[in-house]
DNA sequence: CTACTTTTGTGAATCTTTTCACAAGCAACT
DNA sequence: AGTTGCTTGTGAAAAGATTCACAAAAGTAG
């Protein structure tokens, strides 16, 4: 029951529950760490230490009950209610994940998307119509969104960054190759399809030996 | 110059990297640890720690030259070379990551696109015609991919992921939400938006009270 | 009720990564 | 050439994360 979370800790807390709703559709009832530990790619050590953290969620000699710990694990990490989310940029990588399926599954409603590219402004997808940026903090308002995701060229997204935080964002995916800068209560989320390339080009290189 | 290398030093590799092109551009000559370590979020010593791992690139008093720093971390990040690169799906994602600016300009060049759906097999992306996953292995050896990118649902992803691997191909960028199964000699880095987003609302939670 | 089996929860030990702090190197100036 | 100002490269210290190892619980069987 401490008081610093390891970033590590919530990507695996992430992983075991991905395999407790599997181990729940394939009909267990209950997991031991090992098994978790297994399907997760770590230690059952680790597994036990990772819950910890938050509480103390087995029986001793019989394991975790796979749908009571499913829910544990989502309350944990903040999923056991719906979060709303404003979508910035409706290229190519904005549709992608407004239609991904995983998405909407797990609580994630999308009720506002922002383009600047006139063209796209009136459309619809889906429920939500595409909206003009100049728009933007309003539109974040009356949503309520308390996500964004950024999914916008480099250099607009330090200013979009700033005014959907303004307007109440409270945390954001960014798709952007930039750090972002906004104040520190406010957590970024960075997925960057290069540097993971390049963590990937880099690990081959390095295991085909040293310098070829 | 040490052994194994963290995976957190590589990521911030990649993000000296993209500081110093922007640094060519705003005309830089020279550049201090300090200055790097500013725009990648980080300290000044952990910059020199990181770079210290693979030699030493710099002048005392002086800093570091920008475009002799950049040309040795392309070169340890083995991204002064093109990678060729098998996109396994041709879905949302998929497509979405073929478009990718930043994507080829970066010497990784798309030289197969594979789905399974009869619709799409024979269209042409670009120069690049979509094959059927049936001939994933012929493609993939002639073509030479060295990479592949797995952007198809979870039920599928182990089997490719295998088969790409037989190909011959040594190293995989994962979007399917699953832990992938192959030899301890082949990296793959996962891609979950899922993962990210929980991330996120952990980060949100925790921040505001601590348990509301 | 006791012995036995299983598996958790956790302090202590180990291993890894980051931060500190400073000698050594380089350029500029007098 | 000597002095000053700046910044690297790096051992040593500190902080952080993972693994170990085992006592404490819980169920089961005799």
């Amino acid at each position: 029951m401490s008081r610093r979370i390891p970033e590590s800790t919530v990507r695996r807390l992430s992983h075991y529950l991905r395999s407790l709703e599997d181990l729940g559709r394939e009909g267990g009832y209950t997991v031991s760490s090992e098994e978790l530990a297994e399907r997760g790619q770590t230690t059952a050590a680790q597994v036990r230490k990772d819950l910890s953290h938050f509480g103390s969620f087995g029986k001793r000699g019989l394991g975790y009950q796979v749908d009571e710990l499913q829910g544990r694990l989502q309350h944990i990490l903040g999923i056991d209610r719906t979060w709303r989310v404003a979508l910035v940029g409706a290229g190519r990588i904005g549709s992608a994940l407004f239609a991904y399926p995983d998405f909407n599954v797990r609580g994630y409603d999308v009720v506002a998307v922002f383009d600047n590219d006139p063209e796209k402004i009136g459309r619809t997808w889906g429920e939500v119509t595409i909206r003009s940026a100049d728009e933007l903090e309003q539109v974040v308002r009356d949503t309520g969104a308390e996500l964004a995701i950024l999914a916008v060229p480099a250099p607009a997204a330090q200013e979009l960054a700033q005014r959907v935080v303004s307007a109440g964002v409270k945390g954001i995916l960014n798709f952007a190759p930039i750090r972002l800068r906004v104040p520190k209560d406010v957590p970024v989320e960075d997925v960057s399809l290069v540097m993971e390339l390049e963590a990937l080009s880099f690990a081959i290189t390095q295991a085909g030996g040293a310098d070829e």
